[in-house]
DNA sequence: ATGGCTTCATAGTGAAGA
Protein backbone atom coordinates (compact mmCIF):
# COMPACT_ATOMS: atom_id res chain seq x y z
CA UNK A 1 0.00 0.00 0.00
CA UNK A 2 1.63 3.35 -1.48
CA UNK A 3 1.14 5.87 1.28
CA UNK A 4 1.73 9.95 0.97
CA UNK A 5 1.93 12.93 2.81
CA UNK A 6 2.52 16.53 1.56
CA UNK A 7 2.12 20.02 2.64
CA UNK A 8 0.86 21.25 -0.39
CA UNK A 9 0.49 25.40 0.92
CA UNK A 10 -3.24 26.12 -0.45
CA UNK A 11 -4.90 23.36 -2.07
CA UNK A 12 -6.69 26.31 -4.10
CA UNK A 13 -3.34 27.15 -6.00
CA UNK A 14 -1.33 23.83 -6.09
CA UNK A 15 -4.68 21.81 -7.09
CA UNK A 16 -3.11 20.96 -10.31
CA UNK A 17 -0.03 19.86 -9.31
CA UNK A 18 -1.93 17.46 -6.83
CA UNK A 19 -3.85 16.09 -9.92
CA UNK A 20 -0.86 15.52 -11.72
CA UNK A 21 1.09 14.10 -9.00
CA UNK A 22 -1.82 11.79 -7.95
CA UNK A 23 -2.03 10.89 -12.04
CA UNK A 24 1.74 9.84 -11.82
CA UNK A 25 2.44 8.16 -8.64
CA UNK A 26 -1.04 6.58 -7.93
CA UNK A 27 -0.67 6.54 -4.13
CA UNK A 28 -3.51 4.39 -2.23
CA UNK A 29 -3.44 7.36 0.08
CA UNK A 30 -2.11 11.02 0.57
CA UNK A 31 -2.10 13.25 3.62
CA UNK A 32 -2.43 16.64 2.84
CA UNK A 33 -1.58 19.73 5.07
CA UNK A 34 -2.04 23.38 4.24
CA UNK A 35 -4.77 23.50 1.88
CA UNK A 36 -6.27 26.46 3.30
CA UNK A 37 -9.96 25.58 2.30
CA UNK A 38 -12.56 26.01 3.94
CA UNK A 39 -14.52 22.61 3.68
CA UNK A 40 -17.62 24.10 1.52
CA UNK A 41 -14.93 24.64 -1.35
CA UNK A 42 -13.15 21.56 -0.90
CA UNK A 43 -12.46 20.60 -4.44
CA UNK A 44 -14.35 17.17 -4.14
CA UNK A 45 -15.37 17.09 -7.68
CA UNK A 46 -12.61 17.24 -9.54
CA UNK A 47 -10.60 14.82 -7.06
CA UNK A 48 -13.18 12.64 -7.59
CA UNK A 49 -12.63 12.79 -11.18
CA UNK A 50 -9.40 11.31 -10.63
CA UNK A 51 -10.36 8.64 -8.93
CA UNK A 52 -9.66 9.77 -5.19
CA UNK A 53 -12.33 10.31 -2.73
CA UNK A 54 -11.29 12.87 0.12
CA UNK A 55 -12.20 13.39 3.79
CA UNK A 56 -11.07 16.87 5.12
CA UNK A 57 -10.85 19.68 7.67
CA UNK A 58 -10.38 23.11 6.80
CA UNK A 59 -10.59 26.71 7.51
CA UNK A 60 -10.31 30.05 6.15
CA UNK A 61 -6.61 31.08 5.22
CA UNK A 62 -4.41 28.64 8.03
CA UNK A 63 -4.23 25.42 8.59
CA UNK A 64 -6.41 22.73 7.08
CA UNK A 65 -5.50 18.53 6.74
CA UNK A 66 -6.87 16.06 4.39
CA UNK A 67 -6.77 12.71 3.61
CA UNK A 68 -6.97 11.58 -0.64
CA UNK A 69 -7.48 7.75 -0.81
CA UNK A 70 -8.83 5.50 -3.23
CA UNK A 71 -10.50 3.29 -1.02
CA UNK A 72 -13.52 4.82 1.59
CA UNK A 73 -12.12 6.08 4.48
CA UNK A 74 -13.19 4.80 7.96
CA UNK A 75 -13.30 5.38 11.33
CA UNK A 76 -12.81 9.20 10.50
CA UNK A 77 -11.77 11.52 13.73
CA UNK A 78 -11.12 15.01 13.67
CA UNK A 79 -8.40 16.78 15.89
CA UNK A 80 -6.98 15.22 18.85
CA UNK A 81 -10.00 14.03 21.10
CA UNK A 82 -10.34 15.87 24.14
CA UNK A 83 -7.75 18.32 23.14
CA UNK A 84 -9.24 21.86 22.18
CA UNK A 85 -8.11 23.06 19.41
CA UNK A 86 -9.24 26.09 17.22
CA UNK A 87 -6.89 25.08 14.43
CA UNK A 88 -7.50 22.23 11.78
CA UNK A 89 -4.38 20.43 11.98
CA UNK A 90 -5.34 16.68 12.01
CA UNK A 91 -7.15 13.82 10.66
CA UNK A 92 -7.30 10.66 10.80
CA UNK A 93 -9.08 7.31 9.56
CA UNK A 94 -8.65 3.86 8.44
CA UNK A 95 -7.94 2.07 4.71
CA UNK A 96 -7.80 -1.68 4.96
CA UNK A 97 -7.23 -1.97 8.37
CA UNK A 98 -3.93 0.81 8.23
CA UNK A 99 -4.79 3.56 10.55
CA UNK A 100 -4.03 6.55 9.05
CA UNK A 101 -2.79 9.78 11.17
CA UNK A 102 -2.43 12.88 9.33
CA UNK A 103 -0.99 15.74 11.07
CA UNK A 104 0.14 19.20 10.74
CA UNK A 105 2.34 20.44 13.65
CA UNK A 106 2.53 23.78 14.29
CA UNK A 107 5.33 25.46 13.62
CA UNK A 108 6.12 27.35 16.42
CA UNK A 109 7.13 30.61 15.53
CA UNK A 110 10.14 30.89 17.76
CA UNK A 111 11.05 29.87 20.91
CA UNK A 112 10.36 32.67 22.68
CA UNK A 113 6.33 32.80 20.92
CA UNK A 114 3.41 31.83 22.85
CA UNK A 115 3.14 29.39 19.52
CA UNK A 116 6.16 27.47 20.60
CA UNK A 117 4.17 26.70 24.10
CA UNK A 118 1.31 25.79 21.87
CA UNK A 119 3.45 23.60 19.67
CA UNK A 120 4.87 21.72 22.79
CA UNK A 121 1.89 21.19 24.34
CA UNK A 122 0.13 20.58 20.90
CA UNK A 123 2.71 17.52 21.18
CA UNK A 124 2.42 16.47 24.07
CA UNK A 125 -1.39 15.76 23.38
CA UNK A 126 -0.63 13.68 20.23
CA UNK A 127 1.58 11.83 21.89
CA UNK A 128 -0.98 10.58 24.59
CA UNK A 129 -3.29 10.18 21.80
CA UNK A 130 -1.13 8.18 19.92
CA UNK A 131 -0.44 6.24 22.42
CA UNK A 132 -4.03 5.00 23.05
CA UNK A 133 -4.73 5.29 19.08
CA UNK A 134 -1.58 2.36 18.91
CA UNK A 135 -3.75 0.28 21.51
CA UNK A 136 -7.15 0.34 19.27
CA UNK A 137 -5.23 0.01 15.89
CA UNK A 138 -1.57 -1.53 15.68
CA UNK A 139 -1.04 -1.12 12.29
CA UNK A 140 -0.62 2.76 12.11
CA UNK A 141 0.98 5.35 10.17
CA UNK A 142 1.15 8.86 11.37
CA UNK A 143 2.35 11.39 8.17
CA UNK A 144 2.33 15.49 8.23
CA UNK A 145 4.58 18.15 8.04
CA UNK A 146 6.09 17.80 12.07
CA UNK A 147 8.13 21.25 11.84
CA UNK A 148 10.66 19.02 13.72
CA UNK A 149 13.97 18.46 11.71
CA UNK A 150 15.15 15.38 14.08
CA UNK A 151 18.39 15.41 13.94
CA UNK A 152 21.13 17.68 12.79
CA UNK A 153 21.77 15.32 9.41
CA UNK A 154 17.83 16.78 8.44
CA UNK A 155 19.25 20.49 8.43
CA UNK A 156 21.41 22.10 5.74
CA UNK A 157 23.33 23.89 7.99
CA UNK A 158 22.88 23.05 11.64
CA UNK A 159 24.59 25.93 13.35
CA UNK A 160 22.69 28.23 10.99
CA UNK A 161 19.48 26.70 12.99
CA UNK A 162 20.62 26.89 16.30
CA UNK A 163 18.49 28.75 18.19
CA UNK A 164 15.37 28.23 16.26
CA UNK A 165 12.22 26.15 15.90
CA UNK A 166 11.79 23.13 14.14
CA UNK A 167 15.53 22.06 15.19
CA UNK A 168 15.27 23.49 19.31
CA UNK A 169 16.01 20.03 21.79
CA UNK A 170 12.72 19.99 22.93
CA UNK A 171 11.09 19.37 19.67
CA UNK A 172 13.03 16.63 19.07
CA UNK A 173 12.75 15.30 22.55
CA UNK A 174 8.89 15.60 21.42
CA UNK A 175 9.90 13.84 17.91
CA UNK A 176 11.81 10.95 20.12
CA UNK A 177 8.90 10.26 22.01
CA UNK A 178 6.99 9.60 19.81
CA UNK A 179 9.79 7.20 18.58
CA UNK A 180 9.17 5.75 21.70
CA UNK A 181 5.91 4.53 21.11
CA UNK A 182 6.98 2.34 18.81
CA UNK A 183 6.72 4.52 15.90
CA UNK A 184 9.63 4.55 13.72
CA UNK A 185 11.04 7.19 11.04
CA UNK A 186 10.64 5.22 7.54
CA UNK A 187 12.89 7.60 6.03
CA UNK A 188 15.52 6.15 8.37
CA UNK A 189 14.50 2.18 7.69
CA UNK A 190 16.60 2.68 3.94
CA UNK A 191 19.58 4.00 2.86
CA UNK A 192 19.04 7.44 1.34
CA UNK A 193 20.73 10.02 -0.16
CA UNK A 194 23.28 12.52 2.13
CA UNK A 195 21.21 15.87 2.43
CA UNK A 196 17.76 14.60 1.90
CA UNK A 197 15.26 17.09 2.83
CA UNK A 198 11.11 17.46 2.57
CA UNK A 199 11.02 21.59 2.55
CA UNK A 200 13.15 24.66 1.07
CA UNK A 201 12.62 28.16 2.02
CA UNK A 202 11.14 30.20 -1.20
CA UNK A 203 13.65 32.84 -0.70
CA UNK A 204 17.67 32.87 -1.43
CA UNK A 205 17.48 29.98 -4.61
CA UNK A 206 17.20 27.70 -1.68
CA UNK A 207 15.87 24.59 -3.92
CA UNK A 208 18.61 24.98 -5.97
CA UNK A 209 21.27 25.34 -3.10
CA UNK A 210 19.70 22.21 -1.51
CA UNK A 211 19.25 24.59 1.29
CA UNK A 212 16.75 22.77 3.21
CA UNK A 213 15.15 20.50 6.20
CA UNK A 214 13.74 16.94 6.78
CA UNK A 215 10.35 18.00 8.62
CA UNK A 216 8.09 15.80 6.57
CA UNK A 217 7.60 12.63 8.07
CA UNK A 218 6.07 9.27 7.91
CA UNK A 219 6.19 7.03 11.26
CA UNK A 220 5.28 3.51 10.85
CA UNK A 221 3.92 1.36 13.83
CA UNK A 222 5.99 -1.55 14.47
CA UNK A 223 2.95 -3.63 13.50
CA UNK A 224 3.10 -2.46 10.39
CA UNK A 225 6.00 -3.63 7.79
CA UNK A 226 7.00 -1.37 5.57
CA UNK A 227 9.42 -1.74 2.44
CA UNK A 228 10.51 1.47 1.38
CA UNK A 229 10.50 5.79 1.95
CA UNK A 230 10.81 8.20 -0.35
CA UNK A 231 11.15 11.89 -0.78
CA UNK A 232 9.62 13.05 -4.23
CA UNK A 233 11.96 16.09 -5.16
CA UNK A 234 10.12 16.48 -8.74
CA UNK A 235 7.05 18.64 -7.73
CA UNK A 236 9.67 21.18 -5.91
CA UNK A 237 10.62 21.36 -9.27
CA UNK A 238 7.53 22.66 -11.01
CA UNK A 239 6.28 26.25 -12.13
CA UNK A 240 4.61 27.56 -8.34
CA UNK A 241 5.60 24.85 -6.37
CA UNK A 242 4.90 24.52 -2.61
CA UNK A 243 7.74 24.85 -0.51
CA UNK A 244 7.31 21.32 0.72
CA UNK A 245 7.46 17.94 -1.33
CA UNK A 246 5.91 15.01 -1.62
CA UNK A 247 7.58 12.27 1.44
CA UNK A 248 5.97 8.41 0.08
CA UNK A 249 5.94 5.43 1.63
CA UNK A 250 5.21 1.51 1.10
CA UNK A 251 3.88 -0.68 3.83
CA UNK A 252 2.07 -3.71 4.29
C1' DA B 1 21.23 39.77 5.05
C1' DT B 2 16.12 39.43 11.34
C1' DG B 3 14.68 38.71 5.12
C1' DG B 4 15.58 38.25 0.43
C1' DC B 5 9.26 34.45 -1.23
C1' DT B 6 4.46 32.98 -1.20
C1' DT B 7 -0.18 32.69 0.40
C1' DC B 8 -4.51 34.72 1.82
C1' DA B 9 -6.19 38.49 3.40
C1' DT B 10 -7.56 43.33 3.09
C1' DA B 11 -6.52 47.89 1.59
C1' DG B 12 -2.32 47.83 7.65
C1' DT B 13 2.54 50.13 10.24
C1' DG B 14 -0.14 43.04 6.91
C1' DA B 15 0.25 38.13 9.17
C1' DA B 16 2.27 33.87 9.01
C1' DG B 17 4.88 30.39 7.37
C1' DA B 18 9.67 27.63 8.28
Amino acid sequence: MKIATWNVNSLKVRLSHVLEWLAANQPEVLCLQETKTEDANFPAAELQQAGYRAVFSGQKTYNGVAILSKLEAQDVVIGIPGFADEQKRVIAATFDGVRVVCVYIPNGQSLDSDKYQYKLSWLVALQAWLKEELVRYPRLAVLGDYNIAPEDADVYDPQAWVGNVLVSEPERSAFRGLQQLGLRDSFRLFEQPEKSYSWWDYRMMAFRRNMGLRIDHILISEALACSNCLIDRAPRKLERPSDHTPVVAEVA
